[in-house]
DNA sequence: TATGAATGAGTTTTCATTCAT
DNA sequence: TATGAATGAAAACTCATTCAT
C-alpha cells in the first residue's frame, strides 16, 4: 500500500525524475526532523531550509502545510497499524499486546502533538480511512488480550488505547524534568494497570 | 491568600463599578473557556470577544496576554498544593494519594497544556515558587504512600508525577471519542498500575 | 484679549462654578507640565491624571488633545507677541531686541516642539490669526534695529526669526549633553551672528 | 567600510534578483524620504507604501524599524564624521571648519531630529562607537580653529556642535515658509556668531 | 456633574502561500 | 523547473475618545 506521504507527493504530476523524487523525499525527512525539534511551531521556511530546497518547491510538492503534517500523521497512523497486525501474530496474546504497547507509546511519541493537533479536531477527514483501519487491528488485538486473560476485563476495549495515550510523558510536570527513559516507566505503570488484578509481579519486568 | 488571577485583576486601580467587576469576572471565565477549547492556539481577541468585551477592555484589566496565562496557571497550581496538603492529613496513606490524583487530574486537564507549554521551560519566574511549594507536598504524599506500601518502590516518587500528568486522555484517539468519564477510566488503570504488585483487586474500584 | 486657552474653555457651556473653573485651569497646567516633561509623547490619560481630574471631565472642557494643544501653543505665541510689542518700547533697538529674543527662546523651549509638529504642518487654522499678530509684532522690533544699524541689513528681516528658532539647543548631541544654561549660550553665538561686521566685542556679553 | 544600512540590507541573504536589489533600495530611499516629511511619527506602513511594497517586504529586508531608523543614522553619523576628518585636512582651519559645518548642517537636515532621538537617551549602544568617532574629529576641528583664532575662544569647544546642531531651520515659524536657502542664511548668521570679535565683515561671505 | 470603564482603529511584526524570475 | 521575493491577513498591544454609572 501506497503511504499517504506518497499519495500526497504524486498528487502532483507524477514526475519520473529522481532528483524530484530526491527533493520528495527530502522534504517529508525534514519535516519530521523540524518537527521533533520545534515542534508544532515549525514553519515552512524551516522546513524547505532543512530540506535544502527553496519554498517553491516545497509547494510544488505539496498543496499546504497542514497536508504534509496530516501526511506525516498518515504514514504514522499506517505504520501502527502495521505494528497492530504484526503483534497479533504472536502467540502470546500479552507479549503481542505489550509489545505493540511500547511501539505505539513511541512512534506516537514521535509525533510531538501532532495526532491531537490535527485529529483531535476531526478536521482531516483523508486521514479517517486509515485511522479507521487502525482502529479495528488495535480492537482486534486488545480483545485477543481480554479473551485470553491478560487484560482486564472490567474495561472496556476502547479505554485502553485511551491509556497507551496517557504513557507517552511530558517533557518537564511541576519543575521536574523527564528523564530519557520516562516513556518506559510510564508504560510500565499503564501496563501494569491493565492486567487483571492477581498477575504476578513477577511479570510485570517483562517490559 | 488572594489567587493570582485576583491579584493580577487588581493591579489595576480596583474599580467600584459594578459592571467593570463583572466584566473583569467574565474575562476571567472566559479565558479559561477559551483556553479549554482552543488550547493554547487562543488569541486574545477569541477571550475579549467570549466574555462580550472589546481588546481595550481586556488590556485595562491585565497586561498581556502571557501574564493571564501565568496567573490561571498559578492559581491551578496554588489549589493543587493545597489539595496534596490536605490529602496527606487523610489518615489512609492510599486514600489520601488516590484522592488527591483524582483532584489533580481533574485540575490538570482544566489546563489544557498550560501547565508544560509554561512552567515547562522555566519561562515564567514568578511561578517558580509555587512549583516549588507544589513539588515538596506532592513528594511528601507520594512518599509517604510508598513508606505505607501502598504504592511500588520499585518506582521514583518523581515518576509518579508523570504518570499522573498524562493521566487525563485526549478528546479523541485513534477515532474513538473519550466517554464524559474517561479520565476516571483512565485514572483507575494508573492508579492501579502504581500499587505494588500484590496489592488485592477489590481495592481497585476504590476510585 | 482672551487667551485661545480661555476660548477653549468657554466653548462648552460657561459655567459659573468656581470648581468648574478651577479644574479647567488645572487641565491647562498639567498639559504643560506633562508637556515639558514627555514631550510630544504626552497622553490624554497623563494630563487628566496629572490634572487630579478623570478623563471625561478633561473632554468636557476640551474638543480634543490636538485642540489643547493648540490652544497651549496659541497662549504662547499671544504670550510672545505681548513681549515683542512692550520690546518695541524700549528705548534702545538692541536691548529691545535682544532682550525680546531671550523672552522669546525661552517661551519657544517651553514648547518642546508644539510649535513645529502643529504649526508646521499648518494645520491649525484657528491659530492663524495669533500668528499673523507675532509676525508684525516681530517684523517691526526686527526692522527697527535693522534700521538703527544693530543688526545686519544684509539680511532679509525673515531671516532673524528663522535665526532665533535655531537657537534652541536640543538635549543632547553627539553624545554630548547639553548644560542648563546652553540655550543662553547658543542664543549668544546666535546674537553675536546677527549684528553688523563691526560691531564691538564688548557689547557680545549684553545677553 | 560598507554603510550600515547596506549591512543591514545584507543581513537577509543577498539576492541576486534584480527586483529584489531595487525593492531593497527603494525601501530605503522611501525611509529616508518619509523620514523628512512625516519625522518620527513615520509608520512602517507608509515606509512601505512609498517604496510601493508590501510590508512582508519591508520586514524580509529589515528586522524592525528601530533598526532602520538607526542605521540611516549610523550612515549619517559615518558620513559625517569622514567629512569631520577631511575638513581637518584644508590648511586653512577657518575654511576647513566652515566648510564643515556647511555639510554638517546638511547632513543633519536630512535626518529629521533623528540623531537627537535616537541617539540622545543612548538607547542605541551599536551607534556609541560611532557617536564617539564623530566627536573626536569634531572637537579636534573646532580645537584647531579656536587655536588658530577664528573661532572665539570664549566659548567651550562644546558649545559649538549645539550651536551648529540647530543651525537647520524649521520648515516655518510664525507663519513665514522657510527660503529653499535658509539653511545657507541662517549657518551664515551662526558662522559669524562663532567668530571672534574683530574679524573682518569680508570673510563673511566665505560661506 | 465627574468619573473612569469600554471601545476599536491603528501600530509593529510574523508567516503561510503565491508567483515573477 | 527551482528559487526565494513579495504578499497581506493575522496577532499582540496602545491610546484618543465616548458614554454608562
Amino acid at each position: 500500500m501506497r503511504s499517504a506521504v506518497e499519495a500526497l507527493l504524486a498528487q502532483s504530476e507524477v514526475s519520473s525524475r529522481a532528483d524530484a523524487r530526491r527533493n520528495a523525499e527530502r522534504l517529508i525527512a525534514a519535516a519530521r526532523q523540524v518537527l521533533d525539534e520545534q515542534g508544532l511551531g515549525l514553519t515552512t521556511r524551516d522546513i524547505a531550509h532543512r530540506a535544502g530546497v527553496g519554498l517553491g518547491t516545497l509547494y510544488r510538492r505539496i498543496p499546504s502545510l497542514d497536508a504534509l503534517l496530516a501526511a506525516i500523521l498518515g504514514d504514522l497512523i499506517d505504520e501502527m497499524t502495521e505494528r497492530a497486525r504484526r503483534a497479533a501474530e504472536v502467540p502470546d496474546p500479552w507479549l503481542g499486546f505489550s509489545g505493540f504497547a511500547e511501539d505505539y507509546v513511541q512512534l506516537r511519541a514521535s509525533s510531538c502533538g501532532l495526532h491531537d493537533a490535527l485529529s483531535g479536531a476531526g478536521k482531516v477527514p483523508e486521514l479517517e480511512a486509515g485511522i479507521n483501519r487502525l482502529q479495528r487491528e488495535m480492537r482486534r488485538l486488545i480483545r485477543r488480550a481480554q479473551n485470553a486473560g491478560v487484560i482486564r476485563d472490567d474495561l472496556d476495549w476502547c479505554d485502553v488505547p485511551f491509556a497507551l495515550a496517557t504513557a507517552i510523558p511530558t517533557d518537564r510536570t511541576i519543575g521536574l524534568e523527564a528523564r530519557p527513559d520516562q516513556w518506559r516507566r510510564n508504560l510500565r505503570v499503564v501496563l501494569d494497570g491493565l492486567r487483571p488484578a492477581g498477575s504476578k509481579s513477577g511479570e510485570r519486568s517483562s517490559v
